[in-house]
DNA sequence: AGCTCTTATGAATCATTGA
DNA sequence: GTCAATGATTCATAAGAGC
């Protein structure tokens, strides 16, 4: 059986990405360390400095993402002092200075934000995920992130008892999600710019760890099998962990050794388990929870 | 019974808002004709034009809004050579820059998009709603847009089939599925800054009518009842319709004399429908639409 | 009441043509 | 060429009728 490969490389994504040639991607996908967040795991690069401290990193991005490649950047500026940041609005112009075109910015609608009340300031529920490439004319599978339509669902479900729909909507390993894809019918419909998928960060202890639909998601709409992905900010490793599900290949770049290492065992777990699944029928497991329309 | 007025002013707000004393409007909620659209009703402002073209009117606004007062701004960047305009990130960082504090991006989700497919792009699906303040302690009345739980929970709930339990929760996307023990019981939930909407525009001719829903639930949000609301691009006269609807004084300022007429004829249904609503109960009619939370 | 079917309708994009 | 205008194409949802 074909394996995939996932490299974990200890390191700043700055200085690691230099020794790798140009347009050898067909993916970035990350979730970088937000400003001002994780000061205690990152060092807390500050609002105004922000784009400084990123663009280098972007114009290595650009190098080495091939011409029909994609790049996927998940962010989201917090309030402080009342107000919102402004440093994601200069990131996107600057890189476009930088060269990239600013191809789309999706909304990832997080169904089960955190909680909290404030008086001038509702939940925050949704993240950026923006979309840059290289030129106009880049890969896309739009049929691989095709979901149902909304009727399929009375159809199918109308069958079920109360039970079993409360369950299917409670998606994470309810043991319900597996038995959809053995009835996903012809009837599906294309998603649009906004992702409805929930926060589940597993049992890990990460301290931004993005569920596995979002990379999920983008993997497949902007790769086939075999191509390579690349996440400069690893973190816990899940994009690679996803890669590797996908029968994708994969490089994370990661800064904290400690990650480094999750990140390793996410790795293993998911080669375990691409090769008991893939033994059998070579689909995809877990499909679980990607809930986008 | 106490009537409500709603002025309609017939010109550019830059120079009719001249008239007005400073600190005067409690909210202001527009949505501006978009870069490079309306070209034959409004000129087209060009995108690389629109900051300069709207700065004097922001300039306006935050003279005339009281220090408590709320700035709303509906806006969404269009596609154009395969990428986004950056027009209103620019617009966003002037405004600040002009003395906003820019508080909060609120997402609406239109439920029901434009129809379109395209190699390179999904259909875009939300639209940004900004709010700006001149100060930190602005008026928020969280508790007026709170999703009422006790509507369905005692009238619907027990009627509900298992397929609307699926079809609420694929509506509103809440989790409505899982949480339902908790939601029962509960009279109301706080919303959060992703607003679900159709863009259901009613039966007016106007080009760019917003749904009734989103004026709504800023006005609910931001002003008590009697306070003084302005929409300095009108249109058909949707906010100055519903303001008057919720009780509350409005001026509305259109350069387009067709569109004055369509919003004195609007004014003067709404306030029939509150005369008749008003005087038997006081309560809003034609809550219809909001499914907001 | 609940389910199925039908129909109306959206602040859109892109490719193509013409000035 | 560059830029502007025009047309073809597109599809998920809500709402309503009918059984």
């Amino acid at each position: 059986m074909k394996t995939f490969t996932a490299d974990i490389k200890h390191g700043d994504c700055l200085t690691v990405l230099a020794d790798y040639p140009a347009n050898f991607f067909d993916l970035i996908v990350t979730s970088p360390p937000y400003a001002d967040r994780r000061k205690n795991t990152y060092g807390g690069i500050s609002p105004e400095k922000y784009v400084d401290w990123f663009l280098p990193r972007g114009g290595q991005f650009l190098r080495v993402l091939k011409p029909a490649g994609t790049f996927i950047l998940n962010i989201k500026e917090k309030a402080e002092n009342g107000e919102r940041h402004t440093f994601v609005l200069e990131l996107i112009l600057a890189l476009r200075k930088q060269g990239w075109l600013w191809t789309e910015e999706f909304i990832w609608h997080k169904r089960n934000c955190y909680p909290g009340k404030w008086p001038n300031r509702f939940r925050d529920a949704w993240e950026r995920c923006l979309q840059f490439n290289k030129t106009r004319h880049f890969k896309m599978n739009q049929e691989a992130v095709m979901v149902p339509m909304g009727d399929w669902k009375d159809a199918r479900l109308k069958s079920l008892g109360k039970n079993d729909v409360v369950r299917f909507d409670s998606q994470v390993g309810s043991g319900f999600g597996k038995n959809i894809e053995n009835w996903v019918g012809r009837e599906k419909a294309y998603p649009s710019n906004v992702l409805h998928l929930a926060t589940e960060c597993g049992n890990k202890s990460h301290s931004a760890a993005f569920p596995e639909a979002l990379p999920e998601w983008f993997i497949r709409l902007f790769t086939d099998e075999g191509d390579l992905v690349l996440d400069p900010f690893l973190g816990s490793g899940t994009t690679c962990a996803v890669a590797q599900r996908l029968r994708r290949n994969s490089v994370g770049v990661e800064i904290l050794a400690d990650y480094c290492g999750l990140a390793e065992a996410e790795i293993k777990t998911a080669d375990y388990q691409l090769f008991e699944n893939g033994a059998k029928n070579g689909k995809r497991i877990n499909s679980g929870n990607h809930k986008v329309h």
